[in-house]
DNA sequence: CATTAGTTTGTAAGCGCTTACAGAACAATA
DNA sequence: TATTGTTCTGTAAGCGCTTACAAACTAATG
């Protein structure tokens, strides 16, 4: 069953089904209906590889992402893939696990594939992005690379990233404002992202004249545990804090069992606040206070410029989305 | 940069260099060294669409999945990608959300697209599998259908099941045998799988010669929060249980929240047991007991299946996985 | 009616690869 | 050396589609 068939039983040449298949407009419409209704009766799908083949193109994006199982990350494959799938294009996923080696290895695959572009979503392309620049420069030229929470200024190369710096620093600057006075910052990585989030720590307090203290500053595993134990450490070695502000939902959850198993009340001793307001920000009780990092406008935006750039038109090489904090039940702003 | 380039430069033909590209053995090592060193020196890929179309297929494979936010079958999706492209296949993923008409449409395209085999990951394709039974079945037909926690009886549909009757026959026998009378079960669905739990704990009670209880059995939304409206709904209504088994870890998120808003203690007054064995289980505090359903192997095994059926040899149509009692601290079984 | 411009269609040459088949090269045997 | 069998390589015909170009047809104009 090919173009062939199809022609024939409609008595054109294949180049005018091929025409009604492309939408191309030299095509009377009396010959077009006759044309879909044959296809219809058939049920002709046209072949893609041979279409591929012609096209030099398949409509095929490649979505990068580290790890799969992470819900933020989950929640943005799901969203890039509705969103991608509804301007025509399928997806190819990667998920490429945490080594440098694996995610170049799967870039190289991807573009062996032909896809129309790369999508790395998630801030942990730091890797690729820092020590593969050139690489992923490189690579820039040819298609375009989309990056989902991650920065890198270069031509071909569009960056969607939620404002990290302004949602710490507002957040931060609530809990000093509500009268904390010692904010414990956990985090996880030194990606672009990462580092935002600790400059939003740092003046908000500066903005209050207040002394940033290192000793309040510490990276902590991305798991629900390490960070519970690191804040029975530190408040064993004698640290005083009254609040916790996390660089992911994950620290937040060790931060509220920390907070129960010790017997402190949340938020009245102490104020936690994730990040990324994820569902484990739902599960613990009290829930967790967090900011929406709106993965949902991140990944339609980042498609959307990704549509853009495919239309020809010039498309934003940076596009910022604000955060929103939500309060939950480990704060208590009244503000 | 073609298999042109490649013949000219290494002086071979471009069949020669097609067989070195397909591993076919005749070919001398001289000259199979010699291309492959041009190869290299050029940094030639083969297009993929040329190929597929003398092949007749890409090596790829469609994964659909109703939700890639749900925790489980995001870690589904990790896996089943992950062992696929340790066996040379790509994946397309396609999220197609609660709606039939998605699903059904969403297989037209993976059907489209010439892929390979098409791999329904989840339990919610009942839709697919009860209603569009004769669907399925003649897509089975033309491709291996695979199914992760699903089953249907058809030729060239595979299913690989985790052994959930015994999982909950299991873990509510523990309960009763601990001396738990009143066992709530929630569930979430009518699936293949959902059906097999309700029967384990049926047959829990029975085994026993104990009655079932229709009041302690109900319908819940798969959310962090139903399931704790219903019992506080159930427990006013005068209903006592003293122990809830779910089909889902969010579901027992939700009775930890029961507990706790009531001051009911955990596990002393009562026991939960969640099911997945998921990250939303060690959020909470008591983290919940609950089934690990091995994911992992079952998406293993769910290639490795595929793979026999591709190379020709007979594959199983069924394989059924035992999953594990996790005991954290919901429950408190000292057997 | 002839001429011109515009619209619609068909022909044929790719796109880059695979592979059946035929032919060349080589080694082993008589 | 001639013969046979083996191994290796090349030729050429697809795979199913797109599209430049040419051809045919239609309609409008003088």
């Amino acid at each position: 069953m090919n173009i062939y068939d199809v022609s024939k039983r409609a008595g054109v040449s294949i180049a005018t089904v091929s025409r009604v298949l492309n939408g191309n407009p030299n095509v009377s419409e009396k010959t077009r209906t006759k044309v879909l209704t044959i296809m219809d009766e058939l049920g002709y799908t046209p072949n893609v590889f041979a279409r591929g083949l012609g096209l030099g193109t398949m409509k095929t994006i490649g979505i990068m992402c580290s790890d799969s199982s992470d819900p933020y990350l989950a929640n943005a494959i799901y969203y890039l893939e509705q969103q991608l799938r509804s301007n025509g294009y399928d997806s190819i996923l990667c998920c490429t696990g945490s080594s440098l080696e694996n995610k170049r290895s799967y870039f190289e695959l991807l573009l062996s594939k032909r896809v129309d572009a790369v999508i790395l979503a998630g801030s942990k392309f730091v890797e690729l992005i820092d020590k593969g620049n050139d690489y992923l420069i490189e690579a820039g030229k040819e298609l375009p690379i989309m990056l989902v929470n991650g920065y890198l200024d270069a031509p071909g190369i569009y960056s969607t990233v939620c404002d990290d710096y302004e949602a710490v620093h507002d957040a931060v600057g609530k809990l000093l404002d509500s009268g904390r006075k010692d904010i414990l910052y956990l985090y996880t990585s030194h990606s672009y992202s990462g580092l935002n989030k600790v400059h939003g720590y740092k003046d908000a307090l500066a903005d209050r004249g207040l002394p940033v203290r290192r000793e309040l500053i510490h990276q902590c595993a991305k798991d629900l545990t390490a960070a519970r134990r690191l804040m029975e450490d530190l408040a064993d070695s004698g640290l005083r804090f009254d609040a916790v502000m996390t660089s992911d939902d994950s620290l937040a959850v060790g931060a509220v069992k920390y907070a129960h198993g010790r017997g402190i009340s949340v938020p009245e001793e102490i104020s936690i606040i994730g990040y990324n307001n994820s569902i484990l920000s739902y599960c613990t009780d009290p829930e967790i206070s967090s900011i929406d990092t709106k993965v949902k406008e991140l990944c339609i935006t980042t498609v959307d410029t990704l549509m853009q750039v495919f239309s020809g038109g010039s498309a934003p090489a940076k596009t910022v989305i604000a955060a929103d904090f939500i309060q939950k039940q480990t704060t208590n702003f009244s503000f």
